[in-house]
DNA sequence: TTGACAATTGAATATGTATTCAATTATAAT
DNA sequence: ATTATAATTGAATACATATTCAATTGTCAA
């Protein structure tokens, strides 16, 4: 496939560059869905509750004073978590238990943590 | 500090847990931080220039023709990725080229396609 | 079956943001 | 200087989404 068929208002600079990052590309679902996933974290509610989830498993009325929010803001992000499969949830009588998914989610809060720490120690040098 | 500064629309029903995970909160600015990094990567098109960055160091332009799209949405989005510390610059010429500044973003990215790549597995298991 | 409480849901509002378009800046070559 | 091209920038539009408020559902106990 021929970078050319793809608009785009430039010549072509570096076309080996070009033709071999376009034949690894991974399909547009791939990246839909990474988009997707990062983007569900990527909010500072869902990032406190992920942060009391990887603690203890907590229902939602704990959530929502660990936040100090309602349980109507706290149910809603967490149907948008559960929905994209990062957390899950089982019920036990009145109350509604929510942990986190899954190992990858842990992994990936944790490398975003220490990434943090690392740019505050080093903003001074630019 | 006791919980009941906090205002919320609930009794409490683990309060052990929730003081325990009060203890444990890193601060506001954190969190924020966190979102932010999160949300950042977490979008389709900047996916997909992370990714091709990840494989080689690219122009704007190679960068344009691989996604197809024009110069100035591609350039909006690095100026995004660069003020957030995701990517860096040089200027070599008239072209200016981008790398990724940092290994946790790389290790984040990867983490979450393996992610995506176990969800799409085991996807008909509910 | 009625009341109490945990949780969810839908609609509305307010806010944020990706892309487009037009204009401008930076650099190199003639 | 002038032209050409790479890249950036600002403003506008169109679209997405977080929280609030009100209503509803699910479960338990009296």
């Amino acid at each position: 496939m021929s970078i050319n068929e793809y608009m785009c208002d430039c010549n072509i600079i570096h076309e080996d560059a070009v033709n071999k990052t376009l034949k690894k590309m991974p399909n547009q679902d791939l990246f839909n869905k990474l988009a997707e996933f990062f983007k569900i974290i990527g909010d500072t509610t869902r990032t406190k509750i992920l942060f009391a989830l990887d603690q203890n498993e907590m229902c939602v009325c704990d959530i929502a004073n660990v936040l100090g929010m309602t349980k109507s803001s706290i149910s809603h992000q967490l149907a948008t978590l559960r929905n994209s499969g990062i957390v899950k949830s089982r019920r036990e009588g009145k109350e509604v238990y929510y942990t986190l998914d899954d190992e990858h989610v842990k992994q990936v809060f944790e490398i975003g943590i220490e990434h943090i720490e690392h740019k505050n120690k080093t903003e001074n040098k630019n």
